[in-house]
RNA sequence: CGGGAUGUAGCGCAGCUUGGUAGCGCACUUCGCUUGGGACGAAGGGGUCGCACGUUCGAAUCGUGUCAUCCCGACCA
């Protein structure tokens, strides 16, 4: 490719609206162009990197076993009822109506329609296992799209669906996934770590994230691992062993005590002088319109998903003080946030309360707790003595690090990372509602078992920039790289320079390197500033010193240059490049 | 959805307070000059000032409404 005809424009400048670096980069090296909100135009160079990605996924599916397809970008309404997910999905599912104003929706994964395809065709226990994938635009109508390709609300996706007749066929088949997707990145250039997670929305029981782990503000999620044994986990979904604290508190006897003023943990530590973790905190939460009550020791946090799983919920927040007052009210205590405790609390808009409780608290003694009056708290509390033990006990705590490794007992770290990727264990979670059904053995009709395995392309692409940069521009590892190397004559109007460069290209051409001319009649400056800012893995410039035969040879990633003869720079980038594909 | 801000040329911005011919840098076109880290000079092309309504002799500028975009909090590949 010459330069000079390259369609691509890079900037000056960041562009004013991007926040993350690969966005910043992205958009100033020409790769990309924002159309409207979380939709961006992938310009050629974008489109070259997407492509390698894809390349790289297919082919590393396909020699997992499993096959190609594609399913449509818009779907009927009428199979997201029978999922339950119509209902269920929110907003984030992109709701439309055709010209017989029958409702449609725009793809934002696909296990409705894969579940219906394999009810058609996959009726005997004979065809299966199987897996299905296909590579294609997804659309999410996220609150709030932002960092560029990271969260758009458009986006490229891998996504594959796995079809058993047991749960040993799908635990082999997710091993199977979690070994190509490890191949998948590593050949993309990226260090990623699997960890646990939790299912969200999509369902299940079982399942792993892949994280590009970075020092960048784009991890948007904190992952908790280990470094004496393998443990990792999504903040959603880590555990570890019980915090030791001070849990048996002082108290002679339970009584209600004046405390004036204390309406955080923090206040109420002071006052009567004793560790947070004596204090048993009442959060109120709103999931689907219900009431919940979280109890927790109060020296440690909620992890909000953990609740939402706890109670089987889709939607949550924190109630507002007005609602937390109103609910007082309703059940007859005139109170406020700060002195809130489970005690006959019963109902609030129509619903029981329910009240989930952290293990933490198991083991408190002698504790204090609210008492749904003002600038009072309860002392010298027990379990079975003033108040009953909730009902659901279970692990609610958001992990902090140096918490203890729940598998074998080392202090844990947290880093931050990208999901580039995910892998879960359905189940019959969609096959049993959908009546998606095969005949087995002995005859009997029986559900799938389901398993599916996502890749971001547009977000592994991102994530790689946020891997590999630097203050000049994009250091892209040569398997994704738009194109392997640039050769840049000083001066096109030097006959011998230009003739040298020429030669090289050619030959870089004939042995299958992706190489571009840098013909443009600029000073070589310009040059260098968009061989680094697009990110070229490797540069080959010709100038003065091809009168003692070298030229000079850069590599981008590592910024080494050294002087060497044509023949002998050619030959490193095609060694380099025929590598790749061994 | 709550809180904060911004819409003026492809990109980055000024002008608005105090209404009167729409500006600057980069990018783009032509010519000259220059050629190892985003040179310089000259001459050009390009904008219904987000949109609508209102006030006014006159609106980028004032008022009302609306739309869009971005940033901070709860979701996800």
């Amino acid at each position: 490719m010459k330069m000079s005809k390259l369609f691509v424009q890079t900037l000056r400048e960041f562009p004013s609206d991007a926040e993350v670096i690969s966005h910043k980069m992205l958009v100033r090296a020409g790769y990309i162009r924002k159309l409207t909100s979380g939709v961006y135009n992938y310009l050629p160079l974008m489109w070259r990197v997407l492509r390698k990605v894809e390349t790289i996924v297919r082919e590393e599916m396909d020699k997992a076993g499993a096959q190609e397809l594609l399913m449509p970008f818009v779907q009927p309404k009428e199979l997201w009822e029978e999922s339950g997910r119509w209902e269920v999905y929110g907003k984030e599912l992109m709701r439309l109506r055709d010209r017989h104003n029958r409702e449609m929706c725009l793809g934002p994964t696909h296990e409705e329609i894969i579940t219906a395809i394999a009810r058609d065709g996959l009726k005997s226990y004979k065809q299966m296992p199987v897996n299905l994938y296909q590579i294609q635009s997804k659309f999410r109508d996220e609150v709030r799209p932002r960092f560029g390709l990271l969260r758009g609300r458009e986006f490229i996706m891998k996504d594959a669906y796995s079809f058993d007749t047991s749960q040993e066929g799908l635990e082999k088949e997710y091993e199977n996934m979690a070994q190509a997707y490890t191949k998948i990145f590593k050949r993309c250039g990226l260090n990623t770590k699997m960890v646990q997670s939790d299912s969200g929305a999509i369902g299940g029981s079982v399942s792993h994230e892949f994280m590009v782990i970075t020092d960048t503000d784009a991890g948007e999620n904190d992952v908790f691992y280990c470094d004496s044994c393998d443990y990792s986990a999504n903040s959603n979904h880590a555990v570890s062993k019980l915090p030791t604290a001070k849990t048996v508190g002082d108290f002679t006897k339970a009584e209600i005590v004046d405390t004036p003023n204390t309406h955080t943990i923090e206040e109420l530590c002071k006052f009567l002088n004793i560790p947070p973790s004596l204090i048993i905190k009442t959060l109120v939460y709103i999931i689907d319109k219900k009431p919940v009550l979280a109890l927790i020791r109060g020296d440690k946090q909620v992890e909000e998903t953990k609740l939402l799983n706890a109670v089987g919920g889709i939607e949550i927040r924190i109630a507002t003080a007005g609602e937390i007052v109103e609910m007082l009210e309703v059940n007859g205590f005139n109170a406020e946030p700060g002195f809130i405790g489970p005690m006959g609390l019963k109902e609030y808009n129509g619903y029981p309360i329910t009240i989930v409780a952290d293990e933490t608290i198991k083991e408190l003694k002698n504790f204090v707790i609210g008492v749904n009056q003002i600038d009072k708290h309860g002392v010298g509390y027990n379990f079975n003595s003033e108040i009953e033990l909730p009902e659901i006990i279970t692990d609610l705590r958001l992990v902090e690090a140096g918490e203890l490794c729940p598998t074998c007992g080392q202090p844990l770290k947290v880093t931050r990372g990208i999901e580039v990727g995910n892998i879960f264990q359905l189940g019959t979670k969609y096959s049993a509602p959908m009546n998606a059904v095969y005949l087995d053995q002995n005859g009997k009709t029986q559900p799938y078992v389901m398993g599916c395995y996502g890749i971001g392309i547009s977000r592994t692409a991102a994530a790689a920039v946020e891997a590999h940069y630097d203050d000049n521009g994009i250091k892209w590892p040569l398997a994704i790289a738009p194109y392997h190397a640039v050769v840049i004559p000083v001066s096109t109007k030097d006959e011998e320079q230009m003739k040298v460069a020429e030669d090289i290209y050619k030959t870089l051409l004939k042995h299958g390197v992706e190489a571009v001319l840098d013909d443009r009649d600029e000073r070589p400056g310009v040059k260098f500033k968009d061989a680094d800012l697009i990110g070229f893995p490797y540069r080959i410039t010709v100038g003065k010193g091809i009168s003692d035969g070298v030229v000079e040879f850069k590599v981008r990633e590592t910024c080494e240059m050294s002087n060497i003869t044509p023949e002998q720079a050619a030959e490193i980038v095609i060694t380099a490049v025929t590598n790749l594909k061994g």
